[in-house]
DNA sequence: TCAATTAATCGTAATATTGCAATAAATAAA
DNA sequence: TTTATTTATTGCAATATTACGATTAATTGA
């Protein structure tokens, strides 16, 4: 075994714990971060500011790319990196369904 | 390599991954969402709800606990579990940071 | 005490992830 | 054209995750 049953849930499910996980990662949180800071960079200002090398962070890179969650456009010889704010804003409204819900229960039917 | 780089990240960073990191799979999804709805139950209901061996099933209830996403509670032989507003709420608030940030942008900053 | 019930744990196999050095690819500048 | 510059890709090793059968542990009920 070691894969996950993909076929066994919703579409929804799936494509949120996609989104998720490429998310589970202090790395991909920190490049997260700083796009949020900086709005917009390439990938050598990524790896100045993480202590990772040039490979590994544009394979956090492409784990992000891959999830949507950010889009780079060519320019030149770099590529320009931001966050994808569509996926972002069907992250926030997925997730804030369950805040809701668990907020309007508050605890009382809790064990 | 294929260990994280633990030490090189903030606090917050290592705890937002932790918890996010908890939730980056379907049949934990799935589990949340179950919670959700029945508020509470055992071990054994979500045996029956997912398509996964009670083994397994158990496992991702450990690591839900561990990221303190559900906890839960000795009841005779069986276990009662059920979601942590606490650590939904900090969730909550870390990513409404996110969100909100990049609402603000409205990406136009974005390349 | 002895089964039954329930969940955790152990052991194992398959697969995925993380990280890096080395290399390749693509464009820009000289 | 040649040389930088920048990023992606490849290959590899270490580690982590996913899944399950079998077993164990703990409690309940007969």
């Amino acid at each position: 075994m070691g894969a996950t049953k993909t076929d066994q849930y919703t579409e929804r499910q799936l494509r949120l714990a996609t989104i998720i996980k490429a998310l589970g990662h202090p790395a991909r949180i920190a490049i997260v971060e700083y796009l949020l800071k900086v709005d917009s960079c390439i990938c050598g200002d990524i790896v100045d500011e993480l202590p990772l090398a040039q490979a590994t962070v544009s394979q956090h890179l492409r784990e992000l790319k891959s999830a949507n969650l950010i889009k780079g456009e060519i320019e030149g010889t770099a590529i320009c990196y931001c966050l994808n704010q569509e996926t972002w804003s069907l992250l926030n409204e997925e997730l804030q369904l369950i805040f809701k819900t668990l907020q309007a229960k508050n605890n009382s039917a809790c064990c």
